[in-house]
RNA sequence: GGGCCCAUGAUCUAGUGGCUAUGAUGUCACCCUUACAAGGUGAACGUCCCCGGUUCGAGUCCGGGUGGGCCCACCA
């Protein structure tokens, strides 16, 4: 034992040659640092190569610990960079930040301890921008670089850069002018705490426990009626009461007036439709705005507007004596007189699903202020086309974004009542109604700090600063445009535009995807990118979401601390796009196990290449012919999943030739040439040298996309100085080849088979594979493999092959 | 309430109307085979969620359930 390994050791050092075991954290720094060094993978503008760019979703940066279904999906797309870059195309990979958002916020007022009273808006900005710088780099050397992520780092962008924030202006100012965004007074949903508009898809349930109140109010001829209500807080603000048209109960009540209780005011009884006779008393009570439903009445109805709360959620003096109480108080106290004077008949428990903020969970109200809104719901039927001229991958989720824009109900408010984020470059007259907005040459801009004076309109009043800020899709809705560098480069951004490829996750196609598909619509009548596609989405081991609430999150970096990347990225190589994986780690182990099987077996190929010449055999053995026919078709399986991102089927495909075909059969057939150079003349074993070759550096490449390091550092033993190539990410990605030569698949295939079967026999009867047997085929078995008898000998240990029925004896 | 996805050995998974249902992990047996024991060769483990239909033939298509996941709407 100890002198073979000696033995090995010795021949390992004398023919220069890959290293007994594969030590991966010092194989990985290597080849990470030469990439960077020699800019492998740098985008050249003046090539001639077709181009293939992609629209990464930015992630916010965060010192914190990265989520391993992040490090799963940035992975799955960056590997279809390496594949897209290995197919010849001059890929546009620009790695991109998003730090315009909350968390940066948050995290400079932590950290430095100010606030928007004490900095201005530009100076915070640039605080922002220096704590980020930080955080930034620390992500993309613990992150990007460490899982061997290709971007070309020349490309940065960041969502609080001048470019991002000149984009998302510009694209302000255009539609402005072009009428598809409007300033407009309406209820638009709210959220207390941030004090500040929501759009739509900032909304999210929150399943709660309430009471429904069952409150009397008198009719203006003494009779009562009973309305059902979990919100009596809004009584003040009531101008209304419903019921439904074909209910018989309440016929007589329609077309008199309510009186509503405690605060007195007359209101007329109505019908609709939408009431549900079978809730509460089926009389209901609209107020200006308790939900979403009475918008819709309010606005078809046309009732007068009562609004009773201000932007923080606290009563106004409509409220009368519940003034500045808060809404939650101001119902306790209202139960309270109600309960006292009788009112109240009942209160039910109910389970009710209400809308909240999705950063703060706070239920939104209805508030009606001055918002800035980009049209949607008139492009609706356009939006839906755009969404078909786009692949979708998988295909079935362009229905969740068609249902979604079908269902539309608001036009996009872009506004927030943010103090931090991307400036509403417009004024207002403060005597007049008119609006200035910047021209495109000023930006991007800060109109806080611009003075512009008199208005031109009224002459009379003062042009004031807007001072809200934009919803972050705004800039996120112009990745296309912000990547491709649109306002910086315009002439190059042609070619960048569209994308070839947006990946994003499935939870944020109501928003991102949405977003992006309207505004490259209404700038440019375009779609944003040919294909879409939609990650993996990881789950616990007992398929649930991770939260951190539950405590069941995964975290990649810790992963990464126990595993290599090359393992990480195979277990990424075999995940299903769009689909959910259940994440168990235990999975790891196969990758690992792989990279091993992959060190080993191209050892024992470099290892038999030692003499090997490169030059074509004169013959090529059939057996040979049959395993290079073999990987043809595994290079198309492989290249025909790539163009459906489908990494999944691509590298299962590969890794079971790999691992059956080629090392569990090939390499044993081959192992009697390779080892006696003298059998058959030497030109065998020539042929066998060829085939090896051609089969392991094309399987390194098809694999090379999912373990870019442990197959450069193969690669580079031998075969880099052959093909004159610095890296094997830059090689060209493997064709099929033509092979000529009658009826190899029979014979390969009738080859393999009995070869299963001698082994079969063998662990049967308890024997060694390398027991010595005597085969007895028959006269057609015999006939057709008659060219491949010698490898037939060498590969069952048959010290002869006799004429009869199918047989084998020891 | 609506939409979409999913259900296959203990676990994860392939399967796109057709011979005996794929592979991996785990389990068991045997084999140290001049790359690899982190390996090799085999074995056991399946009512393909249930019911009905279409078909010569259904894991696959259709209808209806059941159970999970995601998205949306929502009762005042």
């Amino acid at each position: 034992m100890i002198r073979k390994t000696y033995i090995n050791y010795i021949l390992l050092n004398l023919i220069k040659m890959l290293d007994k075991n594969y030590n991966a954290a010092d194989v990985e720094k290597k080849w990470q640092d030469y990439w960077e060094k020699e800019n492998i993978y740098k985008f050249d503008p003046n090539s001639k190569k077709k181009i293939y760019s992609v629209d990464v979703p930015p992630p916010y940066a965060s010192a914190g610990h990265l989520h391993v279904g992040h490090a799963l999906h940035y992975t799955q797309f960056e590997i279809i960079a390496r594949y897209k870059r290995m197919k010849g195309f001059n890929v546009y990979f620009a790695p991109c930040f998003d730090d315009n958002g909350l968390p940066t916020e948050k995290y400079v007022e932590e950290k430095l301890g100010v606030n928007k009273n004490t900095v201005s808006r530009s100076e915070f900005r640039k605080l922002c921008i220096e704590a980020n710088e930080e955080v930034e780099r620390i992500y993309r050397d613990k992150v990007f670089k460490r899982l061997g992520h290709s971007y070309d780092w020349n490309l940065l962008y960041t969502t609080i850069g001048n470019e991002a924030q000149k984009v998302a202006q510009t694209s302000f100012v255009k539609l402005v002018k072009q009428g598809d965004c409007y300033r407009a007074e309406e209820p638009t949903i709210w959220c207390t705490y941030h004090q500040t508009a929501l759009a739509q898809a900032e909304v999210e349930d929150l399943k709660r426990k309430t009471k429904l109140n069952y409150i009397d109010f008198d009719l203006e001829n003494g009779e009562k009626i009973n309305v059902a209500t979990t919100r009596p807080e809004f009584l003040a603000a009531c101008v209304g009461i419903f019921v439904h048209p074909d209910d018989v109960r309440y016929e007589d009540l329609v077309g008199k007036n309510a009186v509503v209780p405690i605060f007195n005011q007359k209101v007329p009884i109505m019908t609709d439709e939408k009431v549900d006779k079978d809730f509460g008393t089926g009389i209901v009570m609209i107020c200006t705005f308790g939900d979403n439903t009475d918008i819709e009445w309010w606005k078809k109805h046309n009732l007068p507007l009562k609004i009773i709360i201000d932007k923080r959620g606290m009563l106004n003096e409509l409220a009368l004596e519940y003034k500045g109480l808060t809404l939650n108080d101001a119902r306790e106290k209202i139960i309270e007189k109600l309960t006292k004077e009788g009112k109240l008949k009942n209160r039910e428990e109910l389970e009710q699903t209400v809308g909240s903020c999705w950063r703060c969970n706070t239920p939104v109200e209805y508030i009606v202020t001055k918002q800035w809104f980009i049209k949607a719901l008139n492009y609706k039927n356009e939006l839906i086309e755009q969404g078909r001229k786009i692949n979708w991958y998988p295909e079935f989720f362009r229905v969740r974004y068609e249902d979604w824009t079908k269902n539309l109900g608001w036009d996009w408010c872009i506004s927030r009542q943010r103090f931090f984020g991307v400036p509403i470059p417009a004024w207002y007259c403060n005597k007049c109604d008119n609006i200035v907005v910047a021209k495109e040459n000023e930006l991007p801009l800060d109109p806080l700090e611009i003075d512009r004076g008199k208005c031109t309109k009224c002459k009379n009043g003062e042009l004031k600063a807007d001072e809200d800020v934009f919803d972050t899709w705004m800039t996120s809705s112009m990745t296309p445009q912000i990547t491709a560098r649109w306002l910086e480069d315009p002439l190059n951004y042609k070619k960048k535009f569209p994308s070839s490829l947006r990946p994003q996750a499935q939870d944020i196609i109501r928003t991102w995807a949405f977003y992006t598909i309207l505004k490259s619509y209404l700038h440019f009548k375009e779609i944003p990118w040919r294909d879409i596609s939609l990650g993996t989405f990881v789950l616990d081991a007992k398929g649930r979401g991770m939260h951190k609430s539950k405590g069941n999150v995964v975290w990649a970096d810790i992963l990464l601390e126990k595993y290599d990347v090359d393992t990480f990225r195979h277990w990424v190589g075999k995940a299903k796009w769009g689909s959910d994986i259940p994440f168990k780690e235990e999975e790891l182990v196969n990758g690992k196990k792989f990279l091993t099987k992959l060190w080993n077996a191209s050892k024992f190929v470099l290892m038999h290449l030692e003499n090997y010449d490169y030059s074509k055999p004169n013959k090529i053995e059939d057996i040979d012919k049959y395993y290079l026919l073999k990987l043809n078709d595994i290079i198309k399986t492989a290249t025909e999943s790539y163009e459906t991102y489908d990494t999944s089927e691509a590298n299962k495909a590969i890794e079971s030739y790999f691992w059956h075909d080629f090392c569990d059969n090939y390499l044993e057939i081959v192992k009697d040439r390779l080892y006696n150079p003298n059998v058959r003349g030497g030109e065998s074993r020539k042929s066998a040298q060829y085939t090896l070759y051609k089969i392991l550096s094309n399987l390194l490449k098809l694999i090379a996309p999912v373990v870019p390091h442990i197959t450069e550092e193969i690669y580079h033993v031998d075969f880099a100085k052959n093909e004159e190539n610095k890296s094997i990410h830059t090689a060209e990605w493997p064709k099929e080849e033509k092979i000529d030569g009658k009826l190899i698949i029979e014979k390969g295939d009738l080859f393999v088979k009995i070869v299963e079967s001698v082994r079969k026999i063998k662990t049967d009867n308890k024997k060694s594979l390398k027991d010595e047997i005597v085969l007895t085929l028959d006269n057609k078995s015999l006939d057709l493999l008659k060219d491949l008898i010698d490898d037939l000998k060498a590969v069952t240990k048959a010290k002869e092959i006799k004429k009869g029925e199918f047989n084998t004896e020891f």
